[in-house]
DNA sequence: TTAGGTTTGG
């Protein structure tokens, strides 16, 4: 029996004889041909058959048929023993009564040409030895031309390069090997390329810490030379020379799988809403939350991990583990884990998962059409195609439930005061004080402010000095603390990031001194929202990504982009702006205002005061500050104004439009006013919820059906969160019902069109409306625009319109003027707000801006406007109101 | 054992 040969059985006597009667029967010698395992389910007897034997041949009926045999091999075809050993092939598991024969061929094993081997080590000690010919070499012993057919050396991987392929075609991987302490203390690495079928196979295989032995390999000069200047050698290993050899570790393979009949343990995943307290399961889910490692007050690392599956139940998880590796590798909400061996367990009335014995875990990338390769550092995992299908399964529930807005924000896109994730290389690192560390990193873009830039001491900053400048405006400074310091410290510059939970706020003295507010960048202590640092690997999608665009990024135009206020981006990093702003720049820059006038130019600035004095109506131009503004809570601030009657009413609540839409789906819809020379019609009945009828009403344009983004439906029966998904993919929807003679907008208390994000609303009192076969008017030229759709529907259309009042204040007086705006004012359009995160964070940076808190209103920034007072009388009293007109936020601002 | 998702001091 030679080495080669065993190395592979052990693993799979091994499998066999702990799951069933360990010390029961030997493993027999193997050769290159089919081998049989017959277990006996009764006795749990395992045997090895020499040869199938000739009387169970004859019973063909008791044997799978063909499909079945085809079955057996495909259930078993990616399996933990062919994932790790693909010399091995579990060819088809027969079960008659209680015997069950297994087929496994063997001939990969005792192929001469077999490149890569996997070598069981118990508690350290593999059970095959090598070859005795092979004799050991150290890395300072290599030389270019010698003969390394019979030498080997041995080492610790400690990098892995994605598998490529060269230009014709051959699969080629690159890995750094590290000495074995036992030559030299200080580190020795050399890169070893593998190439063809062996490159493919290493990549599957090796992990990062493992340790290999190469024999067979070919030396030679790397083509650029190392950091000191001398050349540097490499091995080369191609498959017919070289021979590669992987030690895997099995202590910790100890296998609680009840007993079952194959090779490969059938797991069963429970699903998230039928989990039992007091259960072990193996369970499925796609990340909804989750706490990066970080150490716990006790032995262990600990990551918190929510998960929700199909079911739409969610599982909170506590993981534990003194093994940082072992812990699931979770990069960003939305990736799909696997556990196997969790236990369910009660607190504070919800179940939870904890870590028990055994436990394990595959991560893998939750984006659709990547790659279905999990991330675990176990050597040996099940993976089967069931398992394929239930990651694929779950991605596509995921990207439609589990939302990850907020993660993933790039330096330009965000706001004054936020929190978030960012993904970011690092180029600096210095330890401020003992309690924080200054990391200066960078993703490509430039942030809407200058970061603040924090103090240290000189000479404490570790990295490239000409890049750090190079990079200085593109860069921000993020302040690190407590319990992340720690990590921060070990961060190697150049690696690939993601902080999660990243704070940004405005430094508080930053427009005192330049009038350009400055970012400040916090991880704060704690774990809270996940906040913590991982490192990504090199492979990483969103890294290779992110290495692409760093790459494109022109610096040169970045730096003629500054802004003349912005002094402090030109100074030194070691020191603080304050010192740099002369009294002359301050002046010019505070004299600077937060909003532009888009006409009026050539009016004179009028103190309030005096306006205070006048009769209205007159126009004015003022320069003051905003004291305060109202409503303070912007929803409260958009409303639905008539530009016919002038009267402005609230937008309607959710609740209150899926109460309407709910009563009018009640209503029957008439089956003769389906499939007109206008629209195709479709009825669907829903399941459980009282056979409700809905039919959507197709509109053609030119007699034929469009692609959806361009044709207009309508909808009768249709509930709010179905109108809400139809909208998505449609070009535009309106609800309607059935009258006497045609379908007719359903209530103007519901929108009359939902276009996109934005619900248009029509006038109660002004509109006069008209059935939809006047959108016949439209269908030729397909003018879906609202104005149109309105318009042919006799609607009067309602804008909606931010209302607010706003105190100015010049130091000679204070006075309300109030502002009604579309868009103009803030440049963001009132219709769109209420849908949009991100327009929120925009108002809200904006008015943060214009009325910061806590501050003196001799810090606030002026303000010019235009200005126009009016006449209101009521039944007791005139009064003379002021409005902001043609007046706009500074484009800096937003 | 640890943590038990829910931010902000620097």
């Amino acid at each position: 029996m030679t080495s080669k040969a065993s190395s592979g059985c052990m693993i799979l006597w091994h499998k066999l004889s702990e799951k069933r009667c360990p010390q029961q029967t030997k493993p027999p010698s193997i050769a290159s041909r089919f081998y049989f395992v017959r277990t006996d389910n009764r006795s749990n007897k395992t045997s090895y058959v020499e040869d199938f034997p000739e009387s169970e041949k004859q019973e063909p009926a008791s044997y799978p048929s063909a499909q079945a045999r085809e079955a057996a091999h495909e259930q078993n075809e990616s399996t933990d023993v062919e994932q790790r050993l693909p010399h091995f092939r579990i060819l088809w598991v027969a079960a008659r009564k209680n015997i069950v024969i297994q087929v496994i061929y063997l001939e990969l094993v005792l192929n001469a040409n077999m490149p890569v081997h996997l070598v069981k080590e118990v508690n350290g000690v593999p059970e095959v030895q090598l070859p005795s010919y092979l004799e050991e070499v150290d890395f300072r012993t290599l030389q270019l031309g010698c003969d390394y057919t019979n030498k080997f050396i041995q080492g610790t991987v400690s990098l892995i390069y994605s598998l490529t392929q060269l230009g014709d075609g051959t699969a080629f991987l690159k890995i750094i090997l590290q000495e074995k302490e036992k030559f030299h203390p200080e580190i020795n690495t050399i890169n070893i390329l593998f190439f063809g079928n062996l490159a493919e196979q290493c990549a599957k295989i090796m992990h990062q810490g493992d340790t290999i032995v190469v024999t067979g390999f070919v030396l030679e000069e790397t083509s650029s030379s190392s950091k000191h200047g001398k050349n540097c050698l490499q091995l080369k290993m191609s498959p017919n020379e070289s021979t590669a050899y992987v030690y895997v570790k099995c202590d910790t393979v100890i296998s609680e799988e009840p007993i079952c009949l194959s090779v490969t343990p059938k797991y069963t995943y429970t699903p998230l809403n039928q989990l039992k307290h007091g259960s072990i399961v193996n369970v499925y889910g796609a990340v909804k939350f989750f706490k990066p490692p970080y150490r716990s007050r006790g032995t262990d690392y600990c990551s918190v991990v929510s998960i929700m599956d199909q079911s739409n139940a969610k599982l909170t998880c506590m993981l534990f583990s003194v093994n940082l590796d072992t812990l699931p590798v979770i990069y960003k909400i939305g990736d799909i884990v696997r556990f196997h061996r969790l236990k369910i367990q009660q607190y504070k009335n919800e179940i939870q998962g904890v870590t028990t014995v055994g436990f394990s875990s595959l991560t893998f990338e939750g984006t659709l059409g990547t790659p279905v390769i999990p991330r675990t550092s176990s050597k040996i995992y099940t993976f089967t195609t069931d398992d394929q299908k239930a990651v694929e399964a779950l991605r596509i529930w995921a990207a439609n439930h589990i939302s990850s807005s907020g993660a993933l924000v790039k330096l330009s896109d965000i706001k004054a005061v936020q929190y978030f994730d960012l993904t970011c290389e690092l180029v600096g690192k210095a330890e401020v004080d003992g309690s924080s560390v200054l990391l200066k990193v960078w993703d490509g873009t430039k942030p809407p402010f200058p970061s603040w830039k924090v103090l240290f001491e000189d000479g404490s900053l570790e990295g490239d000095a000409d890049r750090i400048n190079q990079l200085q405006h593109l860069t921000v400074d993020i302040l690190v603390y407590d319990n992340h310091v720690a990590l921060a410290k070990s961060l190697e510059i150049g690696t690939f990031l993601r902080i999660y939970s990243l704070h940004t706020k405005i430094h508080p003295n930053s427009k005192k001194q330049s009038n350009i507010p400055h970012l400040e960048f916090h991880l704060h202590g704690g774990t809270c929202y996940g906040r913590g640092i991982k490192v990504l690997p090199e492979n990483n999608c969103d890294v290779e990504e992110l290495k692409r665009f760093l790459d494109s990024v022109d610096l040169a135009e970045y730096q003629q982009l500054e802004n003349v206020c912005d002094l402090d981006y030109n100074i030194s990093n070691s020191y603080s702006s304050q010192d740099f702003v002369s009294p002359c720049d301050l002046e010019r820059c505070q004299q600077l205002s937060a909003t532009v006038l888009t006409d009026h130019q050539y009016l004179e600035t009028t103190p309030l005061s005096a306006i205070l004095k006048r009769d209205a109506p007159q126009q004015y131009r003022i320069r003051a500050k905003l004291r305060n503004y109202e409503p303070q809570k912007l929803y409260q601030s958009v409303k639905l104004h008539c530009p016919k009657c002038h009267s402005l009413q609230e937008v309607p609540h959710e609740s209150d439009l899926e109460l309407l839409l709910q009563e009018a789906a009640t209503e029957q819809s008439d089956p003769k006013l389906q499939n007109t020379s206008l629209y195709d019609s479709e009825v669907w009945t829903t399941q459980n919820q009282q056979e409700r009828k809905i039919v959507i009403h197709f509109v053609k344009h030119d007699g034929i059906l469009h692609a959806p983004e361009d044709t207009l439906i309508m909808i009768e029966g249709g509930i709010l969160s179905e109108i809400y998904q139809l909208s998505k993919k449609f070009k535009g929807v309106i609800p309607v019902k059935s009258s006497q003679e045609d379908l007719i907008v359903l209530d103007l208390a519901v929108p009359f069109l939902i276009q996109g994000k934005t619900w248009h609303y029509g006038c109660k009192q002004c509109s006069k409306l008209k059935t939809m076969q006047n959108l016949n008017s439209l269908v030729k030229e397909a003018s879906w625009t609202p104005v149109c759709i309105a318009q042919a529907l006799g609607i009067v259309p309602l804008q909606y319109v931010f209302v607010m009042t706003f105190t100015l204040d010049d130091g000679t007086g204070t006075l309300k003027v109030y502002l009604m705006d579309c868009e103009n004012f803030f440049q963001i359009p009132a219709s769109e707000i209420l849908n949009s995160d991100d327009l929120q964070k925009n108002m809200e940076m904006i008015m943060y801006m214009l009325c910061p808190p806590g501050k003196k209103i001799g810090e606030y920034p002026w303000l010019e406007c235009f200005i126009k007072s009016y006449n209101v009388r009521n039944e007791v009293e005139q009064e003379i109101c002021y409005r902001i007109f043609d007046t706009v936020v500074a484009e800096d601002l937003i």
